[in-house]
RNA sequence: UCCUCGGUAGCUCAAUGGUAGAGCAUGCGGCUGUUAACCGCAGGGUUGCAGGUUCAAGUCCUGCCCGGGGAGCCA
C-alpha cells in the first residue's frame, strides 16, 4: 500500500495533485485532538516553512495506542490522500490512512522544543534540536540559499572555487590571534637546549595554526586562473564577545586578476545584490516569517538593497562628512584614524541610508598587502558598510610591485623571507589584482534580521563555548 | 578584555529580609474540523556555585561560573 514519498514543499508547490496518494515523512510539531473522531498533526520535514496538516481519523488501527500519544518531536511516516482542507489555515491536508510512528519522544516532559516561544539563548543550549523550530529551520534554509547563490554567481561569471588550506604554518596576514594546531604532548613538551618548546618535533616540524584567511593562498591561483574565490571555515582566537563575532566562521574571498579597486567594488556590489535577490526569490516563505516575527524591516531592507546602487565615497570624504555632520561621537574623527563602529553606522544608516563603500584608507592603518596609491598616503582598500550590521565586506587591490611590497613588509617589522612564495607572485608575471572578504555568517544575519550571529550558524563556537 | 544588566519549576516570568507563585509545557478528565485550540484537576523547586551578615536570605555582602546588551578587535 506504499505511496510515493513526497517532500512537503513539493506538495505545497502542487507537484502532487489533489486526490493523489502520497507519503510524507517528518516530525510532529503539534497535535490537536477532536472528539469528532480526528486528530490533527502538524508535520514538518524541513523542506519548507509550513508544516503539513495530517488528519488522522480515530478509525486508524493505532489511533488509541499511538496517535493519541504523539507529542512534539515524534518522527512519523504518514500515508494518505491529499485533499482540499475543510478548515482554515491551509489549502491542502493529508487524510491519513496510516500513521506510522518511526521514533518516539522518550520523555515528552523533558523534550526541549515545545510549541511555545523560547528565547534564543535557551535554544543555543539545545543547538542539536533547535533546528526543529520555525526560526532555526528558516535560518538553515536561507543560509543554504545564500551559499548556493554565491556559488552560482561566481560560476556564472567564470570564477573557480579554490579550496585553500585550513592548516597553515605561517601567521601570514597577522589578522589577529590564531589557534595553534599541535600534536605535541602538552603535559610533556619537548624542549630545545635553551628551554623553548621544540617545534621541530611537532607534526609539521614547525608551529602550525588554523587559517585566519585564504587570501594569500588564493592570490596564487588568481594569477593563473584569473577569477577565483575561496569559501570555507575561518578561525580567529580573539576574545571577542559580541553578537557579530564567532571563533569559527565562514568566509568568502574572491580574487580577480587584471583588476583594480573599482572593479573590486563593482564585484562586491553585484555579488551582494545577487545573493540577496536569490533569497527574496527563492525563500519567500521563510522571509515572510522573518518579517513577521524577527525583524519587520528585513524584507523591505533587502528589496531596497538589491535595487539601489551603493554609495561610494573616499575615506577622506567620509572623514569630512563625519566632522561636519554636527554629531558628537565617542571617538573623535581625524584623518588617519580607523573608523569606529559608530562612524560606520552613521555613514550608512543616517547619511546615505543605504550601503556605503568607503575607498582608499590611510596606509598606516591597513595591511601590508594593500596597494599603495600614488599619493603615498593611502592604500587601495575598501569597506562595504551595510545599514544595521556595519562592515560586511573588507577588500583591497593588492600590491603587485615587488619593491613596494618589500618596503611595506619591512616597514611593518615583518620578515620578507617568510613571504618568499607570496613575493614570487610579484616576480613571475605579476599583474594588478584585487579581492575582498565577506563574512558569510554576517550576510546571513543581514538577510534574516536575526540579532545574533550565534543563531545563524548551526553550532556556534565562541570564547569559552564549543558545545556539540 | 572592558562597561552594564541578568541567572527562581522543563520553558517564559512573579515574589517589601518573614510559609516558593502564575502562565505555558507534561499527565488525567471534559469539549470542539482543530490552528501556539479551549475548560477543569494533578504532579513538578538544592532560587547558578561557594562563602558571609542576620533570629530569619530568592532578596543584603564578597568571590567565582554562565548568559544578554554595549565597546574594543575584526569578517
Amino acid at each position: 500500500m506504499a505511496a510515493e514519498v513526497h517532500r512537503i514543499a513539493d506538495i505545497f508547490a502542487g507537484r502532487a495533485p489533489a486526490g493523489s496518494r502520497v507519503t510524507v515523512q517528518g516530525w510532529i510539531r503539534t497535535r490537536r485532538d477532536s472528539k469528532a473522531g480526528l486528530s490533527f498533526l502538524h508535520v514538518h520535514d524541513g523542506s519548507c516553512f509550513d508544516p503539513l496538516q495530517v488528519v488522522a481519523p480515530a478509525a486508524l488501527a493505532n489511533y488509541q495506542d499511538e496517535v493519541l500519544r504523539l507529542t512534539a518531536g515524534c518522527a512519523v511516516t504518514a500515508t494518505g490522500t491529499l485533499a482540499p482542507s475543510q478548515g482554515k489555515g491551509q489549502a491542502v491536508e493529508l487524510l491519513a490512512e496510516s500513521v506510522t510512528v518511526v521514533g518516539w519522544v522518550d520523555d515528552p516532559e523533558s523534550y526541549p522544543i515545545t510549541p511555545k516561544r523560547h528565547t534564543f539563548e535557551y535554544l543555543r543550549e539545545v543547538a542539536h534540536l533547535r533546528v526543529r523550530t520555525n526560526t532555526f529551520g528558516a535560518v538553515a534554509r536561507v543560509r543554504h540559499c545564500l551559499a548556493m547563490a554565491m556559488h552560482r554567481f561566481f560560476h556564472e561569471r567564470g570564477f573557480y572555487w579554490v579550496h585553500t588550506p585550513i592548516l597553515t604554518a605561517s601567521d601570514a596576514e597577522g589578522a589577529g590571534e590564531m589557534f595553534r594546531v599541535s600534536t605535541l604532548d602538552v603535559a610533556n613538551l619537548p624542549r630545545t637546549p635553551d628551554g623553548a618548546v621544540d617545534f621541530t618535533r611537532d607534526f609539521f616540524g614547525r608551529p602550525a595554526y588554523l587559517t585566519v584567511s585564504g587570501q594569500l593562498n588564493v592570490e596564487g591561483y588568481c594569477l593563473a586562473l584569473s577569477r577565483v574565490y575561496t569559501f570555507g571555515p575561518t578561525f580567529r582566537a580573539e576574545n571577542s564577545n559580541t553578537s557579530r563575532h564567532l571563533s569559527e566562521f565562514w568566509m568568502v574571498e574572491p580574487e580577480i586578476a587584471f583588476a583594480d579597486l573599482t572593479a573590486d567594488a563593482d564585484l562586491a556590489e553585484a555579488f551582494l545584490q545577487y545573493i540577496f535577490r536569490a533569497v527574496l526569490d527563492e525563500r519567500a516563505d521563510d522571509m515572510a516569517f522573518f518579517a513577521e516575527r524577527i525583524d519587520k524591516e528585513t524584507v523591505r531592507r533587502l528589496e531596497e538593497f538589491v535595487k539601489s546602487s551603493f554609495v561610494r565615497m573616499e575615506y577622506t570624504e567620509a572623514v569630512e562628512i563625519l566632522k561636519r555632520c554636527g554629531r558628537s561621537f565617542e571617538f573623535p574623527v581625524e584623518w588617519g584614524v580607523a573608523l569606529q563602529a559608530e562612524h560606520e553606522r552613521y555613514l550608512c544608516e543616517e547619511h546615505a541610508k543605504r550601503p556605503v563603500v568607503v575607498l582608499n584608507y590611510p596606509k598606516d592603518i591597513k595591511a601590508f598587502y594593500m596597494r599603495v596609491n600614488d599619493d603615498d598616503r593611502t592604500v587601495a582598500a575598501m569597506d562595504v558598510l551595510a545599514p544595521g550590521i556595519g562592515e560586511i565586506i573588507g577588500g583591497s587591490q593588492r600590491e603587485e610591485r615587488l619593491e613596494v611590497l618589500d618596503r611595506r613588509i619591512v616597514g611593518m617589522g615583518l620578515d620578507p623571507a617568510i613571504y618568499w612564495w607570496y613575493r614570487d607572485l610579484r616576480r613571475y608575471g605579476t599583474v594588478p589584482h584585487a579581492g575582498f572578504g565577506l563574512g558569510f555568517d554576517r550576510a546571513v544575519v543581514y538577510a534574516t534580521g536575526m540579532a545574533n550571529i550565534r543563531d545563524v550558524i548551526p553550532f556556534p563556537r565562541t570564547p569559552g563555548s564549543a558545545d556539540f
